[in-house]
DNA sequence: CTAGGGTTAG
């Protein structure tokens, strides 16, 4: 009687513990669970600490390692809870885990099956040594499942991970009747390569396409560059789906066409679609490149009356998109008051926020709220961290943050880290340091490293160190044409003309081209982009015109072009007229044009502003009595009564 | 329990 009793308590207990688990949401929740299953033994029936596995394994957040201690009090696990173990690690920040699990499996003499293989694969795509994919690979053939239709798809894109176009086309040859999973897993290899023809010939071939199949070649085109076949395909899609119009927004965006990725906006409302997180964000991303304020903050309202206001990623973008066009106090607003629940990525972008507009101790402050509220900074946050340090010569904090986020918050350091130091230690003119520094790296130097230093160099003007450090730069990316023009300015303020000849001759010979400037000022909610080129348009004639106007009257005032760092083989009239053709100034110009006299003339500039349209800058908003706010490469410059809030960097270069 | 596309921070 009393075994029969027990006996139907624990069935009792089972199913109880069954449902409690399937109502689980947290991992506190999954520890009483635990607790209780422990208690009356029910930890060692196998369903239940399979479902304990799953639970903290692959459905809860921040559980992973607690579901590795669960795992390790399993006794003799089956494979369908190594194959848990082996997936959840597989999608975690270490998919080395993952691996290391995989290969307890073996030794454990566990069989792995088609399960264990797909998940493996792609823990090694996740990796990144190389070597485990080919291993991978063998393991799956000596097993037999190269045929696996699962197996085979996932060793494709393990491959096109990888960018082995080659593997990733014999893994699909293997698999005897692929499905359109296959098919478009083998068509973004191609896209992977930049092989867009091989893509095409495959997107053909398909004998059925699902609405993934044209998404995966929009996403292909827009990455490579080919907005025009991206732009015709989306046309000739019979069914778009909200997939479909992300990837054209976010896709024009990032290749600078803002105005077609807001054109894509308009279109997709006018279709009666709703814009849903990833849409927006997109929209949002590319108002926050273009520096589109009008425009970003019509989306604000539209998010708001629609509700998203509460989707984290939304709160994101937004912050972010004020933060880059100049709207730091919306910003902390949308931060403070419009987010009500915050990610690491919110707090890590108002840091950075508060960094690019110079608020190096306001940032500090909020990297300490945060640790109050007890989100735990990451690898990024502290990149945001320690450049608002170097963008406000905070050097002792800067310093003590950088040995900090090892010892005390056990954050690897990597390469970007250090280039924040060289950057902190550049800035404060310690050059020495800053390549004592960079030779005492743990890591082999890359050329943001040393192009860090040359933009020091190009600070305080130490030719001796710009010319060591072009030879490293030479070596590592002789391609980059910054480079050239900082080097080519360095010998400039040197008045090193021979220097600044050759420099000129050697990017002619190995056919480098300038990135082309642009700079673009939205009026009335429309963008208008300046490029410095021979085409003519009407808006740029009457920014033309304006310009003339507006250098005149400076002229009267006493400027004086700045011609030290144009290039020195033009003759001095043409390169007068070379910086009066310099983007920012007919943007500004324009917006003088164009804009009532209390607006702000917001800018934004892909380059960095040169010394002379800094200086205009500042005479213009002093002799127009106009608030100026320019956005390029590196930080916010606000000018105001004739002086500019980067503290006239550009002052130490002419001296 | 499995595979493919779009997403914010540097």
């Amino acid at each position: 009687m009393r075994c029969r009793g027990i006996r139907h308590m624990s069935i009792n207990h089972h199913l109880q513990c069954i449902s409690l688990l399937r109502d689980c949401k947290t991992l506190s929740h999954l520890k009483q669970i635990h607790a209780h299953a422990s208690k009356t033994g029910l930890d060692a029936d196998p369903l239940i600490a399979g479902k304990l596995l799953l639970l903290a394994a692959t459905t809860l957040a921040d559980a992973l390692d607690y579901s590795r201690r669960l795992f390790s009090h399993i006794p003799s696990p089956d494979p369908f809870m190594y194959n848990t173990l082996i997936r959840g690690l597989s999608e975690s920040d270490h998919p080395h885990h993952s691996l290391l699990t995989y290969n307890q499996m073996r030794r454990d003499s566990v069989p792995p099956d088609s399960f264990s293989f797909a998940f493996v694969l792609k823990a090694a795509a996740n990796c990144k040594s190389p070597n485990v994919g080919w291993q991978l690979h063998s393991h799956v053939i000596h097993h037999g499942f190269e045929s696996h239709l699962f197996v085979g798809t996932t060793l494709v894109s393990m491959y096109a991970e990888r960018g082995c176009l080659a593997s990733a086309r014999k893994a699909f040859d293997d698999i005897p009747q692929p499905n359109v999973v296959a098919w478009n897993a083998i068509v973004t290899a191609c896209f992977r390569v930049d092989d867009v023809e091989g893509a095409e010939r495959l997107f053909e071939r398909m004998p059925w396409k699902n609405s993934t199949s044209w998404n995966v070649m929009l996403a292909g085109y827009t990455k490579a560059g080919e907005l025009g076949s991206a732009r015709s395909l989306f046309l000739s899609m019979p069914n778009k789906d909200a997939v479909s119009w992300s990837t054209m927004i976010t896709g024009f965006a990032s290749n600078g066409l803002f105005g077609d990725a807001f054109g894509f906006f308009r279109e997709l409302l006018r279709e009666g679609c709703r814009p849903n997180e990833v849409s927006l964000t997109g929209v949002l991303s590319a108002c926050a490149q273009a520096g589109a304020l009008e425009s970003g903050k019509i989306l604000h309202a539209h998010i708001e009356k629609a509700g998203l206001g509460s989707i984290i990623s939304v709160g994101n973008a937004l912050l972010d998109m004020y933060a880059r066009c100049g709207g730091i106090l919306m910003a902390s607003r949308v931060f403070d008051w419009e987010m009500e629940k915050k990610s690491i990525v919110s707090w890590t972008s108002m840091i950075a926020a508060l960094a690019m507009h110079g608020y190096g101790e306001e940032a500090i402050q909020l990297f300490h709220k945060m640790e109050e509220h007890r989100m735990r900074p990451d690898g990024i946050t502290f990149i945001s961290v320690l450049y608002a340090c170097s963008h406000s010569g905070l050097m002792e904090q800067g310093h003590k943050f950088f040995q900090e986020m090892e010892s005390t918050y056990g954050i690897e350091r990597s390469i970007e880290h250090y280039g924040c130091m060289v950057d902190l230690y550049g800035r404060a003119g310690l050059l020495d340091k800053a390549y004592e520094f960079i030779t005492n790296m743990p890591m082999k130097p890359n050329a943001i490293i040393w192009r860090t230093l040359l933009g020091a160099c190009s600070i305080h003007g130490n030719v001796r160190l710009a010319e060591h450090v072009r030879e490293k730069l030479s070596e590592l990316d002789p391609s980059d044409s910054g480079d050239y023009v900082l080097l080519s300015n360095i010998y400039a303020v040197a008045g090193k003309w021979k220097d600044v000849a050759s420099v000129r001759r050697s990017m002619s010979e190995q056919r480098i081209q300038k990135t082309p400037g642009w700079s673009s000022i939205e009026v009335d909610k429309v963008v208008y982009t300046f490029v410095a080129s021979d085409d003519i348009s009407d808006v740029k004639e009457e920014a033309h015109k304006k310009l003339t106007e507006v250098m005149l009257r400076l002229k009267m005032e006493g400027y004086v072009p700045e011609i030290m760092s144009v290039l020195h083989d033009v003759e001095e009239e043409e390169k007068e007229d070379a910086i009066l053709r310099h983007s920012e100034k007919l943007a500004v110009a324009f917006g003088l044009a164009r804009m009532h006299g209390e607006s702000v003339i917001r800018i934004v500039k892909n380059l960095r502003i040169c010394p002379d349209c800094h200086t205009v800058m500042k005479l213009i908003s002093k002799v127009y009595k106009r608030e100026i706010v320019v956005r390029d490469r590196s930080r916010f410059h606000s000018f105001s009564e004739g002086s500019c809030s980067c503290r006239d960097y550009w002052e130490q270069l002419k001296s």
